[in-house]
DNA sequence: CATGAATGAGCCTTCATTCAT
DNA sequence: GATGAATGAAGGCTCATTCAT
């Protein structure tokens, strides 16, 4: 019978929660399907007994796993409200965000996109996750375009994921395949190669070209505009 | 005692060939994991045994299968000598091209890098492949910095490393997980990011500021244009 | 640490009844080898460990469960003291209660067969309700055979095992193989066949021909009646 | 990937052969649930892999010897064209083949009411063994009855199963639970009470009583006649 | 007395690999 | 070379039983 959280005293809680962890741990350092329920146990310090008390099945926990992960990434990257209002410091810092979140969990995001390429209901978790950066992203290239700041030809929904993925590629690159690079040049460069990308314009008040665009037509107009990235924070960037 | 094609007759060297093909229809279908020896036997269409007269493992048959279809990525993403010289439209065929051929290969390729992710000895050959796309999108913006259409201040490695990883993880994104978009629209608007991003300028004589467009058509054709990034200011970004 | 009822305060009688309550309805469910503690103790509303409060192990359980069952059968099966004088009325009575008496138990009698082909222990319990009903069919056979009114030359034991046998094996295959027939019919027939098979002779007072049936109705009242052996020739069969 | 004989070379043949066997002493001497794959396989002397290459499961093993089982008391309860014309003698010849047929089966036959009361799948087996009994004695006695040697008025297969299941379970009591008997005198007093219960008569050549009745009316009135058995063969019979 | 968490023996099943034919 | 039968290590899972609270 297995048991939720809920139900449970405070000693099923913490070996329910020492379980989540050892198996966190587990598939993190070997891999999904390398884990052996025992791995885990032993891990956890309980016996093999003791699993099927809280979980059914090796899947089931990973779908804990992948749940809190899941979790832990909405939160991780969400930019404060606080957030400067210089757009690209707002790109920028949403990247390190971004690029933090990965650099906790790239090993089991990749583990949850194996193991949805075959289970079908992992995939909704995993559509959940890419989701919501996705949204997030389109959003904030939809606000620049309103505010006249960024190429409002640009689909903010296709644009959001390509740029999305280059951030979430190059933090697998970066961190599981050993590309070099350091932190700071890495957003750096990531940031000002996604704000061109998006025409950034700099603020209105400076911009040294024509009035923002309010319709269609001059939407399509400033699309072929030069993108001023003059005032952009590129301080450490650099090879 | 596994046997290379070289040594075999025209029989064993049938028997082999279908082995792997089979192993590649079956790990493309089923993942690296779920695929079992005699999955592969039955579709090949030969006995249990016969597997390991050609090779030692599973493993075994997936790095053929894997060198083979790296080989084939190879192979069809070279753009072709008599590209065209508008570098805009080089980077478009590139796209087009390496889009393609992750559509052809893009489970077997997460499958290398989940078994890289486990097995050293399958980590250079993922890394092989992924040099030979970064690169040549590296030398194509050194190319393209040296004739002063490319913002100089960005490191090539880095930025090929990063922009490629957009244009492969859209095609994973776009295929594997379902996001739709037409393959059209889809390279176009990955080559606009991309040209924009490193700042591509066009060559002088081509007009800079073509008139606004006013019908679908229009905006559709220039969407793919050149970007105008003439007057960009880059100090800062250091190379 | 078994505990049986006297020692017990209320609480914890009722706590054991209601397992063996639960027991039972386990048992008859899903047979016995299906059944689980846990099925038991989550029907009793009670918690593992509390099972092993009152019993030692399922087999215990069963162990109180047949008994009672088998208690139960004895009782029900008693053909009351004012049993009509007509030896084949009360044949039919016997076998009407004992029709009866398999009805309500005939799974859990079938149970402990299954578990007393295994389990000696239970060998016990099962000759000694098979022995019940053995003996009061001899007994009622040898009154019979005294009284000149069944074939003196039938072994009073071997004929009651087979006779009373006939009606448990048909109980079974009504009850549990789904044999059609309604109840009247099933005693009718059990009946005359008993009677029959025993030689019974009606008493020298009643009409040892009545007159043919015409009616349905009397052709049924008929069926259930006496069936006039008196010249039957028995030589041969010794006893 | 399961086996079944037609595909098997003598080696294969030989293996399945042998844990058939191995599986039907093992259900005969432990039971169908003692019994574990590794019994049966230690008794084929195979290793218990080799189990799964034939059978997918110990039910299925149990299938195929329930099976031939079920085949074998066919065969061996046919009572031979040459059967004597005395009816009397053909009942008893029947008896002792049924007996017989039960004598080396029954405890597989318990097993298998066992397993069908829980597994719909073995409950038709089981039925097409009760039924080919069954059939068996209601044509026989349907014979006797258009003869005019039998009671007309019985339902014949009601009286089947009821007389069937007489020597059904008197052999299952005699063999498994004890009962004293030897099988002369079994044979003997089954037939008796066989014979009798029908109202069998002797040939018409010899009947005493009045000619066999052929309208319903006449059946009616024959119903509660004497039974003569004076010239029944009950050789042995006796205790 | 009751609870429910923990235990681990025991059985089931899969599948990579070997090997005699 | 090909075959297919046999092998047994490896893991999954269940459930009776114990025990601290």
């Amino acid at each position: 019978m297995i048991v939720k959280s809920e139900t449970l005293g405070s000693r099923g809680r913490r070996t329910r929660a020492a379980l989540v962890q050892a198996g966190r741990e587990a598939f993190e350092e070997r891999g999904y399907d390398a884990v052996r329920v025992d791995d885990v146990c032993a891990r956890a310090g309980v016996s093999h007994g003791t699993f099927y008390t809280y979980f059914g099945s090796r899947e089931e926990l990973f779908r804990e796993v992948a749940a809190t992960v899941v979790g832990e990434m909405f939160t991780a990257s969400v930019v404060g409200p606080a957030a400067p209002g210089d757009p690209y410091a707002r790109i920028e810092a949403a990247n390190l965000l971004y690029l933090r979140a990965w650099a906790a969990n790239s090993r089991l995001v990749r583990m949850l996109e194996q193991v949805a390429a075959t289970d079908e209901s992992f995939r909704g978790l995993l559509l959940e996750l890419r989701e919501v950066f996705v949204r997030r992203g389109a959003e904030g290239l939809r606000r620049l375009q309103e505010q006249g700041l960024a190429d409002p030809s640009l689909d903010p929904r296709l644009t959001a994921v390509m740029l999305g993925g280059m951030v979430e590629h190059f933090a697998h690159v970066w961190l599981d395949l050993g590309e070099h690079a350091d932190e700071r040049t890495a957003v750096a460069t990531l940031s000002t190669l996604w704000a061109r990308a998006i025409g950034l314009t700099p603020a209105p008040s400076r911009d040294p070209l024509p009035a923002p665009a309010r319709t269609p037509e001059q939407a399509q107009a400033q699309k072929n505009r030069i993108v001023d990235v003059t005032s952009v924070s590129t301080k450490g960037a650099g090879a």
